[in-house]
DNA sequence: CGGAGCGTTGAGCAACGTCAAAAGACGTGG
DNA sequence: CCACGTCTTTTGACGTTGCTCAACGCTCCG
């Protein structure tokens, strides 16, 4: 059975380094090759995080955006006065983590590296000059911004109509979409870098309902989670089971259902 | 009790009327005065839908966008084969509805009023040309699609990580929140024109059990739910049942605070 | 006057959360 | 190599939340 690695190609980096060949993957292939030459020279530099870091905190003034190139970034909503937070959006190699933050200024959440991760700065002052005297690239990067607000609709609609089994079962869905995205071909078995925890705090579940909903979902032959691995045994069915309809993603190939 | 209604200055508005005096209001004050003015001429007509009407569907692919002028509008995500949906986003008198179509191009949800409505229609085409010579107002406009965005990923909070008293205390406080908003001034008692089956759809409960939880709002003294109205009984409690900060909002007055 | 939609309440039940315990996975230091 | 601590997964038992189904009253409107 193949395995995939998140990242391999830029697994090794080291941080600080410039950034000369970031892959265009995932949702960075919205950008034509020739915009994305344009954009690639004003990143200044690639760093990178260990798991469970917060990059950036709600409220924090930005003056740089990041794009990922490996590993998995959350968004997540601080909840009262103590430690506990809310997973409201996950981010895939290839996707801006924060670009909302360009127009926005301020975060209103925090972000957080669920595994090690490795991304690409790009500083506001750097992109407003560039963006001011490109119209296309500009409407292109709001338009990613707005297939991020997109998924943002879909997890609405799934943590609120879906009960624990179709949930879990979109949620693994959409993974497996976006990571397919970002890999660039299909495969049935991809790495799962994140705890059941983890996908409890972004599906709304507790994390021992999750257990027993990725039981009920390897008992139907849908799929299994063992070993930080997802294997996939039955796309079709899994879709089924979650509701899943990937057109939201607004992936090139699903464009014309859309 | 002063009793506020949603769309006083405009509710005789006869469709298909030139646009002139179209207010800044609600978070169309993200604009300043000459950009709202700059922006306004552009209107090419104001129309009007009776409550439950679909105003456009998903997968459309749409030539204009529609600023909301008086009404609710609700975009929904259909689920399913069946006619069944999920309230994902609520809209209020200032807000554009489908902004987001100006770079995304085709609808991944319906676009649903919620009581009669009127709106502001303005072309992609004469958005594009005002746009593209009008730096700034084009990161405006990016701007709030992105705090847009930024209300989504409070919805995917409280409706994942919230209980249902919670979760309704919170819907009600960003009610009161976005309508004080659009009227311009603080009230304790504004109509609320929708059902509580609108409710439960969007915050992901039952109506029945919006019903009951409504009683425990009553009940506790945070405000009261009756006859179209709602009534705020003490703001500050409701706003702590609910685990409420305005700061997703992006409000000016609140944007010291994120 | 009759129907349709909405609000309200009750009874019973399924889904899901909470608490607790134990076993596996993994790295660390001896 | 083993011993140890920590984190994660897994399972059981039990309690609670919220859903389903059903009934009835209310208002509005034809």
């Amino acid at each position: 059975m193949p395995e995939h690695r998140l990242s391999r190609k830029f697994q090794d980096d080291v941080s600080g380094a410039p950034a000369e060949n970031i892959p265009r993957i995932g949702m960075a292939q919205h950008l034509d090759p020739e915009q994305w030459s344009k954009l690639v020279p004003h990143f200044s530099e690639v760093i990178q995080f260990a798991s469970n870091t917060k990059i950036s905190s709600r409220g924090d003034k930005l003056d740089h955006s990041l794009l990922l190139i490996g590993g998995l970034v959350a968004r997540k909503i601080p909840r009262g006065s103590d430690s506990k937070s809310t997973c409201v959006a996950l981010q895939f190699p290839g996707d801006f983590v924060d670009l909302h933050a360009f127009p926005l200024k301020r975060l209103d959440h925090d972000v957080v590296s669920l595994t090690q991760t490795t991304l690409a700065l790009i500083r506001h002052d750097a992109l407003a000059t560039l963006l001011d005297h490109d119209i296309n690239l500009s409407r292109k990067l709001w338009m990613m911004t707005m297939v991020d607000a997109s998924i943002h609709r879909h997890w609405v609609m799934r943590n609120s109509a879906l009960r624990a089994f179709a949930r879990t079962a979109n949620f693994l869905s959409e993974f497996d979409a976006r990571i397919t995205s970002s890999l660039g071909s299909e495969s049935n078995c991809y790495p799962l870098p994140i705890t059941q925890s983890d996908m409890a705090d972004a599906t709304g579940l507790t994390n021992v309902h999750v257990n027993r909903t990725l039981r009920e979902l390897r008992e139907d032959n849908c799929c299994s989670v063992a070993g930080g691995n997802l294997t996939i045994h039955d796309r079709t069915k899994l879709h089924e089971r979650g509701q899943f309809d990937p057109a939201f993603l607004y992936l090139p190939k699903h464009h014309a259902k859309l």
